[in-house]
DNA sequence: AATCCACAGGAAGTCTCGGTTA
DNA sequence: TAACCGAGACTTCCTGTGGATT
């Protein structure tokens, strides 16, 4: 760089006409993008379980309700939609009045939004003649309206509340599972696909909403190295021609491989290799912008899920941080963090928590997705489970993501004795 | 076999805050 | 304006537990 623009030789104006030299549909990338059925890999029996589930629905018949579990970037929601997408167009040609609507449950969390993004989703004030203001109304009206569009508009609609554990509540899952039986809804009936990543989320919810709930149950599992090989290949030409270096591909894999199976990283960390490149105004990408970009990935996710958190529940991080850092384990339990996470909140002069409530908070911070948990029998002398929590990410990683912080700022490590 | 230990998580009480009622 | 209410965050106390210790 020799001038401050940034862009090397090149004016501003060269900048903003430069051609894109590495990607040509990077839409390909994007999670959300639904690829025709043959780009689809490795979901095959998981295609045709789901779609078998939902088959009496393309002839109005009543659908079966469907539970999918699976972690991040197994290809749940990808399904879903899919097969939704498809059966109601197969559904449209045979005469068949078939809606869908699908609820991302982190961004409607609570019960009213949720069926508000329902009725808005499934409603066509043309014909209708029902409107469904955004707020204002309550929640039984909402359900009212919803009931009506229901039976106005459609034989059968098929509901995908995805990351369903987020939701707060199960009364929409009980109103929705119900809807035909208390007969609030005539003409229609209404079946869903619940989507989970935690096969845990069953066990929070009462016994009858489970009865009507578990009709179909399936479990996706993580993509493997190969699998993920595939799914990239496959939208390759996300890229321009011979842009990626022939390990690029692998090493993506490989490293998501590592993490759980996870598409939706490998796609990411693919993505951001691109950026790198062309931040760098490469030509091509290669290994190393993968390792960049892995990095960066990481460091974002975190953030993310770190950022907007209180400071007591850094603090708890931070603690775990140094903990791991400075000794050969890497699983601490609440006592440990405890004493780790008293000392800093002192330095730091903010209050320090009890531990029974800061245990509280890891977990909440395990089911975040920001700390892991294993529970341990016996030795630790607990309750016949101890809990022991440790990082899900690099302590760099993390102390950068603090670092963020100025509070965490030249923050010395002589805690931990 | 009896007792001890130390932990998870429930119960109940306190505090604080924002909003509402008399 | 005072009194009241309810929710949520937090604390303290307590119980049940099952391996470890005696």
């Amino acid at each position: 760089m020799d001038d401050d623009t940034g862009t090397g030789t090149r004016t501003l104006d060269e900048f903003w006409a430069s051609e894109n030299p590495i990607f040509a549909r990077k839409e390909l990338l994007d999670i959300d993008y639904i690829p025709e059925e043959e780009r689809i890999i490795g979901r095959d029996t998981e295609i045709e379980r789901v779609a078998s589930s939902i088959h009496p629905a393309v002839e109005g018949d009543s659908p079966r309700n469907t539970l999918i579990y699976g972690k991040t970037g197994t290809g749940k929601s990808l399904v879903a939609k899919h097969v939704t997408q498809s059966a109601s167009e197969f559904a449209r040609n045979n005469g068949t009045g078939m809606g869908t609507a699908y609820i991302d449950c982190t961004q409607s969390s609570t019960e009213t939004r949720a069926v508000i993004t329902i009725a808005r989703e499934l409603n066509d004030p043309e014909k209708t003649g029902i409107t469904i203001p955004v707020t204002g109304l309550s929640t039984d009206e909402y359900y009212h309206r919803l009931w009506s569009i229901l039976d106005a508009l459609y034989d059968v609609v098929i509901i995908i509340l995805d990351e369903i554990d987020k939701l707060q509540g199960s009364e929409i899952l009980m109103q929705l599972s119900r809807a035909g039986e208390a007969g609030k809804v005539n003409e229609c009936s209404v079946g869903i696909i619940a989507i989970s990543n935690k096969i845990s989320f069953k066990e929070t919810l009462d016994e009858r909403i489970l009865s009507s709930l578990q009709d179909r149950e399936f479990v996706f599992p993580p993509y493997d190295a190969n699998q993920l090989r595939n799914i990239m290949y496959n939208r390759e030409d996300a890229f321009k021609e011979g842009v990626l270096t022939e390990d690029v591909i692998p090493l993506s894999a490989a490293i998501a491989a590592q993490e759980h199976g996870d598409a939706r990283k490998a796609l990411d960390i693919l993505r951001n290799a691109g950026e790198i490149a062309r931040d760098q105004q490469m030509e091509i990408v290669t290994k190393n912008h993968v390792e960049d970009a892995r990095k960066r990935a990481d460091i974002d996710r975190f953030a993310q899920l770190l950022d907007g958190q209180p400071t007591q529940t850094k603090v708890c991080v931070y603690a775990l941080t140094l903990l791991t850092e400075q000794s050969s384990d890497d699983e601490f339990s609440t006592r440990e963090i405890h004493e780790v996470y008293s000392k800093i909140a002192a330095e730091l002069g903010i209050d320090s928590l009890s531990q029974r409530r800061m245990s509280d908070r890891l977990n909440e911070q395990v089911f975040l997705d920001i700390l892991g948990r294993t529970d341990r029998v016996g030795r630790g002398r607990g309750k016949g489970v101890t809990h022991l929590y440790y990082l899900l990410e690099d302590p760099d990683v993390i102390k950068s993501v603090l670092a963020d912080d100025s509070r965490f700022n030249n923050f010395s490590d002589y805690l931990v004795t």
